[in-house]
RNA sequence: GUGGUUGUAGUUCAGCUGGUUAGAACGCCUGAUUGUGGUUCAGGAGGUCGCCGGUUCAAAUCCGGUCUUCCACCCCA
C-alpha cells in the first residue's frame, strides 16, 4: 500500500477541524482587535542570518534550513566527495513570529510610529520530534507592542490571556516572572554569568523537583556552596504577595533583582484595577523559559492535564538592536493556536453549535426545474440563507443523504407541480414534516 | 539530537508459539422504497498485512534496515 502521505509532524485539517480551528482564530483575533493591535503578515521564510542565533543553541538546531537549489546544490555536494554533506541557502523556515516581527520593525522604523501594537496569525515551523502537543507546523498567535517601556503593555497582555481563556472557556492557570528576579537569584548566589544554566534548571522544579534541580545544577557545574544559597527557592508556596516579601528578603538588596521585584508589584497591582481575579495570576519564580531575548517580564499559560503551555511570552529590551535598532523595547505573548485545539478537543469545550450548517437544500430534479430553482436561490443568498442546489439530478435518495450528512435545515423540492402552481414543498429535516410555502414564506421562515 | 513504541479493509481494531481462500465492527455501494434522509432488513464491493531486504519448504507472524505513529528526554506554542 502506497497511499500518499503528508511529512513527519504535519497534519490536514478537514471541514470538521477547521470549523474548530477557526473558531479559536476568531475568538483570538477579536480580542487582539478589540486592544488595538492591528494584523501583519510576514513571509514563511526569513534569511537563514536573520533566525540564528535569537533562540538559544536548541533553537539553532531545531530551524528548518533549506537547502540550495540547482546548479549550486550540485556544485556543492560534487565537492563533497560523500555526497552527504549538504549547503544551505541563505533561506529558513521561520521559527517563531517575533524575531521576524522585530526584523519588520526594523526594516520599517520610519513607516512605524510608536508604539506599535501588531497582531500576527502564521504558521511557523520546528524541526522537532512529534509528541503530544507539539507538531513541526504550527500556527502561533502573537500579540506585541513594541517602542513603550510601559508596565500597562504587561498589564494589557494578561487582560488578554485572561479574556481568551475566559472566552474559550478554558481552565488555565497563567504564570507570571521576571527575567530580573532571576537574574537577581542569580547575582545573589555569586553564579551571575550562569544564569541561563541555572534557570533552565529552575524551570523543571515542577516536573522534577528540588533533587532533580540540584542534580542538574551540579552537572552544570554550579558550585555547591552557591546551589546551597539557592535553596530558600524552593519551598515558595504560597499567595503572590509572600513570595514577593521573601524575595525581598533574598534579593531585595541586589539593583537588578529590586527592579524584577517592582516591576512584578506594579503589574500585580495594576491588574487588579483591571477587574482580574488575583488568583488567576500566579507568581511563579520557576518560570524561566527558554528563549535568549526574553529580558524583562515573563509569562506562561499553563493548562491541568495537558504537558506543555498553551500561551508564552515576555519582554524583550533589544531583539530590535540585533538589526541595529537601539533603545526599543518591546513585549507579547504567543499563543499556540494547536494546542488550544488539542487542550478544548480533551475536555470537550467547543460549543455544540459551530458547525457552519445549510439553511437550504434544493433537490435537482432535472435540467428545466433546475433552472427554475436557480432564481429561488439567488433570492435565499440575497437574504443571507446559505443554501444550495444539488448540482446533479441523482436518485432522491442520494440527494436526501447527501442534505442530511451536510446538516440541511430543510429540503425544498420543486418538480413539475410545484413550478405549474408557483409552490414549494419544503422539508423540515429535523421534524421530518412537510409543507407548501411560497418563497417569501420559505425566507420568513428562514431568518426566523 | 537520545531512548522507547506503533504500522493489517475508508476508519477503529482482531489475527495464539510462522502452515491452504487474512477476519469483525462501523463506514461505503445496491435493493426493499422508480419524488423523500436520519431507523430497520437483505445483499455487495474494498487489503500484494507501511516499504525494502533476509531466514524458511512456507512469513501479516521471525530477523535487519528504512519511513511513519505515539510517548519520554532535550527544548518549546
Amino acid at each position: 500500500m502506497s497511499k500518499p502521505s503528508i511529512p513527519k509532524g504535519t497534519r490536514d485539517f478537514g471541514p470538521k477541524e477547521m470549523v474548530k480551528r477557526n473558531y479559536i482564530f476568531d475568538a483570538i483575533s477579536t480580542v487582539f482587535q478589540k486592544y488595538g493591535y492591528r494584523s501583519i503578515e510576514t513571509p514563511a521564510m526569513e534569511k537563514t542570518e536573520t533566525l540564528l542565533g535569537k533562540y538559544g543553541e536548541e533553537g539553532d538546531r531545531l530551524i528548518f534550513k533549506i537547502l540550495k537549489r540547482g546548479a549550486s546544490l550540485e556544485k556543492d555536494l560534487q565537492k563533497s566527495k560523500n555526497g552527504k554533506k549538504a549547503t544551505y541557502a541563505e533561506e529558513a523556515l521561520r521559527y517563531d513570529l517575533t524575531v521576524p516581527f522585530a526584523r519588520y520593525v526594523v526594516q520599517n522604523q520610519n513607516d512605524i510610529s510608536f508604539p506599535f501594537k501588531r497582531y500576527q496569525i502564521q504558521p511557523v515551523w520546528r524541526a522537532d520530534r512529534p509528541q503530544k502537543g507539539r507538531y513541526r507546523e504550527f500556527y502561533q498567535c502573537d500579540v506585541d507592542v513594541i517602542g513603550s517601556n510601559s508596565l500597562l503593555n504587561e498589564v494589557e497582555l494578561v487582560q488578554i490571556m485572561d479574556e481568551v481563556l475566559g472566552k474559550l472557556n478554558i481552565n488555565a492557570k497563567i504564570k507570571l516572572n521576571n527575567r530580573k528576579i532571576l537574574a537577581g537569584i542569580a547575582e545573589v548566589i555569586g553564579e551571575s554569568d550562569r544564569m541561563i544554566d541555572i534557570t533552565v534548571a529552575l524551570d523543571k522544579f515542577d516536573k522534577v523537583g528540588q533533587v532533580g534541580v540540584i542534580n542538574e545544577l551540579n552537572e552544570k557545574g554550579i558550585s555547591s556552596k552557591a546551589i546551597t544559597k539557592l535553596e530558600p527557592i524552593f519551598d515558595f508556596a504560597g499567595t503572590n504577595e509572600f513570595k514577593l516579601e521573601k524575595l525581598e528578603v533574598l534579593i531585595g538588596t541586589t539593583d537588578i533583582g529590586r527592579k524584577g521585584i517592582d516591576e512584578v508589584q506594579s503589574i500585580l497591582k495594576n491588574l487588579i484595577a483591571c477587574n482580574i481575579k488575583p488568583d488567576s495570576i500566579e507568581l511563579d519564580i520557576t518560570l524561566a523559559r527558554g528563549l535568549n531575548y526574553y529580558t524583562g517580564a515573563i509569562f506562561e499559560v499553563v493548562c491541568d492535564d495537558f504537558p506543555s503551555s498553551i500561551c508564552g511570552g515576555g519582554r524583550y529590551d533589544d531583539l530590535t538592536g540585533i538589526f541595529g535598532l537601539k533603545d526599543i523595547s518591546g513585549v507579547g505573548i504567543s499563543f499556540g493556536a494547536d494546542r488550544i485545539y488539542d487542550v478544548m478537543d480533551d475536555q470537550n469545550l467547543f460549543p455544540q453549535n459551530i458547525e457552519t450548517i445549510l439553511d437550504v437544500l434544493f433537490v435537482n430534479f432535472g435540467e428545466k426545474e433546475a433552472l427554475y430553482c436557480l432564481g429561488l436561490l439567488a433570492q435565499l443568498r440575497a437574504n443571507e440563507i446559505s443554501s444550495e442546489l444539488y448540482p446533479d439530478s441523482a436518485k432522491m435518495k442520494k440527494q436526501m443523504k447527501y442534505a442530511n450528512e451536510k446538516g440541511a435545515r430543510k429540503v425544498v423540492m420543486v418538480g413539475e407541480t410545484e413550478i405549474a402552481n408557483g409552490i414549494l414543498t419544503v422539508k423540515d429535516m429535523e421534524t421530518g414534516e412537510q409543507a407548501s410555502l411560497t418563497i417569501e414564506q420559505l425566507i420568513h421562515s428562514c431568518v426566523v
